[in-house]
DNA sequence: ACCTGAACACCGTTCAAGT
DNA sequence: ACCTGAACACCGTTCAAGT
């Protein structure tokens, strides 16, 4: 049996999703695929960019297309689809902030609000601070909830950090402070 | 030679600074110290509770006098000797959120910010979400700007995710919103 | 081009035994 | 109470050799 790198990808998604990232291992994916482990050394350079592929193909399965025409409902329609896509996966709000976090993959999120903010007319320096600041909110809000929600079924009932609705009331809150610059502008 | 947990983390802290957290691993921690590897359960359960011990005491160390008498000039001090605290030692920021993610440790800073926001006469579900919503962006600054210092002092000169004064910038935004709420109730 | 087999240099954790 | 010695069950990665 002969793998391409999608083939590869496309297991290692499948292993995360079932058995969780700790279980993701270079061994485990090799032999899930019935092959060696140097195998995979042939699709991949290493862990961590297979890893970013995984965060890339999770983005990507999850995308939609773009309706809303305001800027500022642009970016809730955004990060719902971020939010939504790192749900999906076991695992997936972690991978995807890990590869952003090391500037491998997950590229695209940080894109589409820029062009959303830059659209809503905020000044240059804005557009960055302001993307930033949404895609932390995301990203540490997803990860809370998704681990909170694997912690509660795996047993705990830990305290849980709120699902879509505290999700778009912190959003609601950073694009309060946004609109306010857009006006003043 | 007999040592004690505080000994133990203590020193800890110090691998970590020294050598980062790639290599602050059980075994190289215990040659460090003399001794073998399982000699370090008798202080510790495991490393995940190190880690989390290691994230209170880079907090512990931080910590400086309250002065700010306004809520949210508070929110703003509390903010920045969380950053300080963590970008003192090397990937201490990664350090103290994976402890918060995981519930175990590195839970100072959000009762301070929540009892910030319960003295700026927020309603009890704003307190929640504004809590999360400050600590998620202050934990997301400030681990992608210490990964981006650390990746250019190895080396690249990549991004540069803004310091001191984009992390304030972003803060603000969030601020901005929550005073609206306070002002409308 | 893709894979095997074998090795290298590591991990976290447990547990009987010592003092 | 604190530590040793030895083991268990793993890791990621490299590299010569095969087809």
């Amino acid at each position: 049996m002969r793998y391409h790198r999608s083939d590869v990808v496309e297991r290692a998604v499948a292993v995360l999703d079932e058995y969780g990232l700790e279980s993701l291992t270079m061994r485990r994916l090799a032999s899930e695929l019935g092959v060696q482990p140097s195998a995979l050394y042939h699709h991949v350079p290493n862990k961590q960019s297979l890893l970013a592929a995984v965060a890339d193909e999770i983005l990507q399965r999850g995308s939609r297309p773009r309706r809303a025409e305001r800027w500022d409902r642009r970016v809730i329609e955004i990060c719902g689809e971020l939010r939504d896509a790192m749900l999906a996966y076991r695992d997936g709000a972690e991978v995807v902030v890990t590869a952003h976090t090391f500037g491998l993959g997950a590229r695209e999120p940080a894109a589409a609000l820029r062009s959303a903010l830059a659209d809503g007319g905020l000044p240059e320096d804005l557009v960055d601070v302001g993307t930033r600041a949404i895609l932390h909110l995301v990203f540490g809000h997803t990860v809370e909830e998704q681990t909170a929600m694997q912690a509660a079924s795996a047993g705990a009932i830990d305290r849980n950090p709120g699902g879509a609705a505290d999700f778009e009331q912190g959003l609601h809150l950073l694009l309060d402070g946004l609109r306010a610059r857009v006006s003043a502008a």
